[in-house]
DNA sequence: CATATGATGGACT
DNA sequence: GTCCATCATATGG
């Protein structure tokens, strides 16, 4: 079952901390690609000087939409895919950084490396991941807080950003080794 | 059009 | 840990 908008119209945070052990379909002619979940990062608007929205540009639009929009961003020769969340107006999205490969062999263990494993470009931008027949998060925890009492998650600041807030905004499943370290 | 910048990755010490 | 290739994006002229 996918997940629907609902699990993405809340705070950038507790979505990243919940879509943690959640799994990413891929969907590429007639192949299926699954993959775990495995690090996220949390971004804000105006008040996050990490984040692109503090700039008046397309990137501060997206994150804008409506929760499950899909936003994808190029730096330095990658693609970063994140999902949009909170409400439509709000300036907040989720940094996917690492996958586990579930039914396929690739390096999915950084934000630059999954997207290139998925063949996620900017053709996905904009779109909505409750909405798109190629890719899609599937539900494994949802909003079970029991189930998902059986992750061990770890906190953490965001990794490679210049100004980090002294919030810790990044997730990871403690001891997974599909997680990006530094 | 010119230029600065960076949420990276890989090679190397 | 350091260095750097490389390009999408924002902004200024």
């Amino acid at each position: 079952m996918k997940l629907g908008k609902g699990f993405f119209s809340r705070n950038a945070k507790e979505v990243a901390r919940d879509l943690l052990g959640e799994v990413l379909v891929r969907k590429i002619g007639n192949k299926i690609l699954r993959a775990k979940i495995v690090e996220t990062e949390a971004y804000f608007g105006s008040e996050d000087p990490a984040s692109r929205a503090v700039q008046n540009g397309d990137l501060r639009k997206t994150m804008l939409m409506e929760p499950g929009t899909i936003l994808v961003y190029g730096v330095h020769n990658n693609w970063l895919i994140n999902f949009v969340t909170s409400n439509e107006g709000k300036a907040e999205a989720v940094l996917i950084r690492s996958l586990e490969p579930l039914n396929f062999e690739a390096k999915t263990n950084g934000p630059g490396l999954l997207t290139k494993a998925l063949r996620i470009g900017k053709d996905f931008h904009k779109k909505n991941i409750c909405e798109t027949s190629n890719l899609w998060v599937e539900e494994n925890f949802g909003f079970d807080e029991t189930k998902k009492g059986s992750l061990e998650i770890a906190e953490a600041f965001r990794i490679g950003v210049k100004k980090d807030l002294s919030k810790k905004l990044r997730f990871y499943i403690k001891g997974n080794k599909f997680v990006s370290r530094k």
